[in-house]
DNA sequence: GTAAGCGCTTACCTTTGGGTAACTACTCAC
DNA sequence: GTGAGTAGTTACCCAAAGGTAAGCGCTTAC
């Protein structure tokens, strides 16, 4: 039921809500790489290198971090299978999934500002 | 259309596509504060000082350079109105709107991520 | 035995982010 | 004229993020 009298201060408090949630989902998911990170490993598992050569930039270095932070949240988790040498593959969690919506918003909003940003270099030169 | 074929690589461009979308998303909107000021002006325009308290943590400094940078890239915009003494009045533009998807998702997680991280601290203890 | 690949680690360095505190320029109220 | 509020700026500093380059322990291929 939405409460029908004049409210002197509109849904303030559902506001304040969900900045402090936006807050909270960047404090876990912040820095450079984690969102891509988890975007390439939802999509599929792989190897250290193969991530590395997805997401051309990243050092070793910052990928090892990155994965070691990841899996403390239990984002991904590292298997390593015994075959000769070892294979190590690096998996999304169930926990990644759920931020199917979240990664999917942000691809789809990634594009048409890719877009923008590309029509408004064409009129400035 | 679908193609039908065994596909050796499946749909590996649309993957390589949605990393390259969410990383050119990021670029804009790194930081701590960013997406959470965009917010913020989106439910309301708002003044520098109530900012300031809303996003509680935040300093003027930083708070001043974000404000600049989001209005260069169009997010927001300042707007300076003759009384006296002047008031000056942050809004969102119409392109942060775009981001409404987005934020209202990842609202939606950071809110359920905040109950994940409760459950997981109560087990611990 | 030598090179090359894998999955990192280490040391070193630069850049950036971001905090504190002081200060400015303006105005209004007292 | 003194104090408070608004909207910042400036100088200074620290810590974290992140890059480079080298190396390590392992194994397989030549």
């Amino acid at each position: 039921m939405k409460v029908i009298k004049n409210e002197p201060l509109p849904n303030k408090v559902e506001c304040a809500n969900s900045l402090k949630n936006v807050l909270d989902a960047l404090y876990v998911l912040n820095g450079k790489w984690k969102l891509a990170l988890i975007l390439s490993l939802v999509q599929s598992s792989k190897r250290f290198n193969e991530i590395q050569q997805e997401l051309s930039g990243i050092s070793a270095k910052v990928l090892a971090k990155e994965l070691k932070d990841l899996e403390l949240n239990d984002f991904i988790s590292r298997k390593v299978y015994p075959t000769t040498p070892v294979s190590i593959i690096y998996e999304a969690t169930g926990y990644s999934r759920t931020l199917k919506n979240v990664l999917g918003e942000l691809s789809a909003w990634g594009e048409q500002h890719r877009e923008k940003v590309k029509l408004s270099m064409r009129k400035q030169s």
